[in-house]
DNA sequence: ATAGGGTTAG
C-alpha cells in the first residue's frame, strides 16, 4: 500500500467524523436472512418429527430455569434489528426482546446468537455466556465458526482463559481472528508467555495481531518490548500507531509519545482523534503547553468535530499545564457535556487551587445542568476543599506520613523484594519548543556543571535570607550532610537552575514533576521566586504551585 | 462481520 493511499484512508476516517462509532450501529442486514453455515449445523430441522417443538420447549424452559429477571425490553420500533438492540443493551434486556420476538417454528440464526453473545461480553457476565453456550449447544449452533469466535470471546473478557483455550483447541477451524482474541485474552490475565507463544505458532500473524502484542506489552508495564514489535511490525496502520503512543502515555512515557507522534507524521500518516486524544494526554503529563496547543490549532484547522472525548482530552490538557483560562473557553463552547467533562473541568480548577470556581461548576453541573456528579467528581471536590485549606485538621493529622524511619525502611524492603523500584523524581522545563527532562541525581544534562554552579550561587544568597535544609522529608536515615545533598539534587531543582540559566531574566518558569514537591523544595522556590525576581509555576503530581515573591499560591496547603 | 488504538481521580 503505497502512502498517498494511506494518507487517505486517514483523512477520510477524520472528515466522515462518526465512522469511529459505527461498532454500535449495526449493519440492518443479516437477521431475518437464513444464514448457510447455520442451517447446515443445526441437527434435525424436520417438522414432522419433532425438533422445531423440542427446540422451542428448550428455549422456554431455559428461560425459566436461568432465573433471568426479564426487564421490559424498550425499542423504538418493533422491526429494529435484533443485532442493533443486543449490541446496545444489557444481555437481560437482549434476552428479553429475543423471547419477545420469537415465536415458534422461528428460533432465531446463528446471527441472533452472535448477537446475544456480543451483549454478554460487553457487559462481561459469565453467568449469561454459560447460559448462553448451553442453549447453543442444545440447538446445534455450537458447530457455526462465527458463534464458536464469539463465544470465545465471551470467555476470554470473562477472564476464563482455560475454558476459552480448551474451545480454542476443540475448533476445527481456528482462522487469524480465533487466535487473535486468544492473544488478546492472555495479555489481559498478564501471560505475555503464552501470548507470545500463540503469536510465534499464529499461521500469519496480521496487523491486528501485530497491534495485539503491541498493546498486550504496553498494558503489561513493557514499552520496551512493545516497541520491538511495533518497530518489527511489517505493515503499519494508523491503528498500530495510535497503539504505541498510547501505549507510552499509559507507561508514563510521554517525551517517547510525543516523539513518535512526530515520526508517525513523518512516515505520512494523518493523525485522527485517536492520536490526538493521546497526544493531548502526553502534553498534559509533561507539561507541553506549547505542543498541547499546537495539537489544538490542528484540531481547529482539521474541522476535528469537538466532542466530549476530545474536549476532556483538551480541557484535561490545559488545566494540567496551568492554562486555566484556555480549559475553562473549550468547556464553553463543548456543547455536549457529559460526566467526564464536568469532571475535568472541576479537577482543572482543584488542581489550580480554584477551590471556589470549583464548586461553583460543580453547583452549575447538578443545577443548571443535571447532570449526576459520580465518584470521581467527588473525589475533585474534595481535592478542591482540601487545596483551599479548609482542611486544616486533616493537615496536622497528616502530620503526625513524618519520621518513622524504621517503617520506611522496612516498606522500602518489601518493595525492593518485589522488583518495585521506588519512582524516580522527574521533573521537565519547556524551553524554546524544547522539553528538558531532569531526573534527580542525573548528571547527564549537557549543563549540568552550569546548573549546579547556579544552584550552589542560589545556596549562599539563600543562607544569608535565613534558609536552612528542611531534612526531614528526605524520610531516609541517612545522615545529615547526605540528606542536605540529596535536597539539593531534587530533580525540580535542576530544573529550576537551568531555567534560569536559559532564560531572559523576569521570565516565568514552568516545571512539571512526576511527584509531590517536597517541602524544602517549596521553601527553596520561595525564596528562589523573591531572589531571582521570577514566577516559578511548579505543577506536582498533585496540584500546582504559583510561586512569586517569596510566597506560594498554596499558602503551603498541599 | 468477528480481532488491534482514545477522556476525568486516587
Amino acid at each position: 500500500m503505497d502512502s498517498s493511499h494511506r494518507y487517505n484512508e486517514a483523512t477520510n476516517l477524520e472528515v466522515s467524523g462518526d465512522s469511529e462509532d459505527s461498532a454500535t450501529t449495526m449493519s440492518s442486514a443479516g437477521p431475518e436472512e437464513e444464514e448457510d453455515d447455520a442451517e447446515s449445523c443445526v441437527n434435525g430441522g424436520d417438522d414432522d418429527c419433532g425438533c422445531r417443538d423440542e427446540r422451542w420447549i428448550s428455549w422456554s424452559t431455559w428461560c425459566e430455569e436461568s432465573a433471568i429477571e426479564y426487564e421490559t425490553a424498550e425499542v423504538d420500533g418493533r422491526d429494529a434489528p435484533r443485532e442493533a438492540y443486543a449490541s446496545s443493551s444489557t444481555p437481560i434486556n437482549s434476552f428479553a426482546f429475543f423471547k419477545s420476538y420469537t415465536h415458534p417454528p422461528n428460533n432465531g440464526n446463528s446471527f441472533t446468537f452472535q448477537s446475544l453473545l456480543k451483549s454478554c461480553s460487553k457487559s462481561r457476565s459469565i453467568a449469561h455466556s454459560t447460559q448462553l453456550h448451553c442453549l447453543i449447544s442444545k440447538l446445534g449452533f455450537i458447530c457455526c465458526t462465527s458463534v464458536q469466535k464469539a463465544l470465545l470471546k465471551c470467555y476470554v473478557v470473562c477472564g476464563r482463559l482455560h475454558v476459552a483455550r480448551f474451545l480454542f483447541d476443540e475448533m476445527l477451524e481456528r482462522d487469524i481472528v480465533s487466535y487473535n482474541i486468544m492473544i488478546s485474552g492472555y495479555f489481559e490475565l498478564g501471560d505475555t508467555l503464552s501470548a507470545i507463544e500463540l503469536f510465534e505458532c499464529a499461521p500469519n500473524p496480521n496487523r491486528v495481531s501485530w497491534t495485539a502484542m503491541v498493546t498486550g506489552f504496553c498494558n503489561n508495564g513493557d514499552s520496551l518490548m512493545a516497541r520491538r514489535y511495533f518497530d518489527e511490525m511489517p505493515d503499519k496502520d494508523l491503528v498500530s500507531w495510535n497503539a504505541m503512543i498510547s501505549g507510552y502515555v499509559r507507561n508514563q512515557q510521554p517525551l517517547q509519545a510525543l516523539h513518535l507522534f512526530v515520526l508517525m507524521q513523518m512516515e505520512r500518516f494523518r493523525p485522527n482523534r485517536v492520536s490526538i486524544v493521546s497526544v493531548l494526554l502526553a502534553c498534559a503529563s509533561s507539561g507541553a503547553l506549547d505542543a498541547g496547543k499546537w495539537i489544538h490549532v490542528y484540531v481547529n484547522k482539521n474541522k476535528f468535530r469537538l466532542d466530549a472525548f476530545l474536549g476532556s482530552a483538551l480541557i484535561d490538557m490545559y488545566t494540567k499545564c496551568g492554562a486555566v483560562e484556555f480549559g475553562l473557553d473549550v468547556f464553553t463552547s463543548l456543547k455536549a457535556k457529559n460526566t467526564c467533562v464536568w469532571n475535568t473541568m472541576i479537577n482543572g480548577l482543584a488542581l489550580n487551587g480554584h477551590a471556589r470556581r470549583a464548586l461553583d461548576v460543580f453547583d452549575q453541573m447538578q443545577l443548571g445542568a443535571s447532570i449526576r456528579p459520580d465518584e470521581i467528581t467527588f473525589v475533585g471536590i474534595l481535592m478542591a476543599c482540601s487545596h483551599g485549606g479548609f482542611l486544616e485538621e486533616g493537615r496536622r493529622h497528616f502530620y503526625c506520613t513524618s519520621k518513622k524511619w524504621k517503617e520506611v525502611e522496612k516498606i522500602r524492603k518489601i518493595m525492593k523484594n518485589m522488583g518495585i523500584e521506588k519512582i524516580p523524581g522527574s521533573s521537565s522545563i519547556e524551553i524554546n519548543n524544547m522539553i528538558h527532562e531532569f531526573i534527580s541525581g542525573n548528571k547527564s544534562h549537557p549543563r549540568y556543571t552550569d546548573i549546579c554552579a547556579e544552584l550552589e550561587e542560589l545556596r549562599k544568597k539563600m543562607n544569608t535570607e535565613g534558609y536552612h535544609a528542611e531534612i526531614t522529608e528526605v524520610l531516609y536515615d541517612i545522615d545529615e550532610e547526605e540528606k542536605e545533598h540529596a535536597l539539593g539534587h531534587h530533580s525540580e531543582k535542576l530544573a529550576i537552575g537551568f531555567g534560569l540559566i536559559s532564560t531572559a531574566p523576569g521570565t516565568t518558569l514552568r516545571i512539571f514533576k512526576n511527584l509531590r514537591v517536597c517541602t524544602d523544595c517549596h521553601s527553596a522556590t520561595k525564596l528562589i521566586s523573591k531572589i531571582c525576581k521570577r514566577e516559578i509555576i511548579v505543577r506536582d503530581r498533585v496540584r500546582f504551585h504559583h510561586f512569586k515573591d517569596g510566597v506560594c499560591s498554596c499558602n503551603d496547603f498541599w
